[in-house]
DNA sequence: GTCGGTTCGATTGGATCCAACCGATCCGTA
DNA sequence: TACGGATCGGTTGGATCCAATCGAACCGAC
């Protein structure tokens, strides 16, 4: 069992609903495949008490179904559900960069600038994951300046919940060409401290990002 | 034990946990309030295992707090995470409205109006709990036509948070006028299809509900 | 042969038991 | 007297055991 460097867990189930969690998120664990409690526990030399209880804490962060007496699974999502979680993100990602504006210092907007920098030319380079990174360190920054603790934790949450459709399209970086551009523009705004036109800016680049990978996901017919 | 008349539980843990949450919003469990698992398991004759289920449950939502090895309580909420989830539910609420227009029929109109109607009549007899009631159903409205399951879920976890702040400033009736007045408005751009007018408006409705109520817990120094 | 009901195996849910941990108290020492 | 460390009681966390439930296979009747 991997156990994050940073955090140590107090608690059994923590860890191994953390590492539950990250084997849903890389794709080692598939939709719908089925968690026996029996078989984590002994994967993991415990017993099945804190099985379960990482399996009901990976479900009510909406990663894994349980059916009552039956058994518990990888849940696997909807078009739909996709859809509203990236109409979600798009508004709480534009609350985050509203507040989050007032308070930004002139490191803020260098460490934007420089993210901004990688992003491009991690997407020249064409290395993806790379990419990835540098994707969520800006949109974190955000949501860190925000100064809400709350949002932190839904926007985090539902980021999770779309990776997997994130690294499902990655081969297909072009369709993603536009939302590259739309980093400085963000930047440009914040500059100018118009907290408006940034939140219109970034819940368009969310928007346009669920938009752009659920129609690659219906072409590859992966729902 | 009271159970909900609707909905049967098929694991003992999920009507004991709706059963402390009712209890947390109708202030008979107050802040900070001990939950000791084995008084619990007496009071409702199970054992400590469903017992901790809800706990753990209650926590994930926001209604508990536990601290390892020690014990569980009623979460306290800050003046600042009052904030936060005013701020949150402005944005959730701009989203449902703005996506439920489109969809509304002639029979949702009408249902508006009944319900404005009696958030009329029970503020101005000053019935509050029914006025409050009537609120929930206006709003609910838009989020059931926005026909987007996970905004609903959170939508509805955020509101039953905040739900203890809103009754413990009923008695300022005053202070809220401004408010009864909003959801007319509301109707009057539903009518007229305008999504974009209606989700500014609702976003500043419940911001605005926000800062009153923040404002009379600061009076009464309820943090 | 197919449909419906019953039985049995497997798995989860709940109860009980034991260990780990926290905090308060008590004691010894400076 | 005040501070630091050991001890002990009580509570939670984890392991184990047993019961309830589900589903698949089997059997019998139509």
């Amino acid at each position: 069992m991997k156990v994050s460097p940073v955090k140590s867990y107090s608690q059994i189930w923590e860890a191994i609903a953390a590492d539950i969690k990250e084997e849903i998120l890389n794709g080692r664990l598939k939709p719908d495949e089925r968690l026996k409690e029996s078989d984590l526990a002994t994967k993991y030399r415990v017993s099945k008490t804190p099985v379960r209880e990482a399996l009901r804490y990976l479900e009510s962060t909406g990663f894994v179904e349980i059916v009552p007496h039956t058994m518990a699974c990888v849940k696997r999502m909807s078009q739909k559900e996709v859809e509203n979680l990236y109409s979600i993100q798009s508004v709480l990602e534009g609350l985050s960069v509203r507040r989050a504006i007032p308070h930004l210092q002139e490191d803020h907007i260098q460490s934007l600038k420089r993210l901004a920098g990688l992003l491009e030319k991690h997407y020249q380079s064409r290395n993806l994951s790379e990419y990835e990174k540098a994707n969520i360190q800006f949109h974190a920054l955000f949501w860190k300046v925000a100064d809400n603790e709350n949002l932190y934790e839904l926007t985090d949450n539902i980021r999770s919940r779309l990776q997997r459709f994130r690294t499902a399209t990655r081969r297909y970086p072009e369709e993603f060409k536009e939302l590259v551009a739309d980093h400085q523009k963000i930047i440009g705004v914040a500059m100018k401290k118009d907290a408006e036109a940034a939140e219109r800016l970034v819940r368009r680049h969310i928007e346009r990002n669920g938009e752009i990978i659920i129609g690659l996901l219906k072409r590859e017919k992966a729902f």
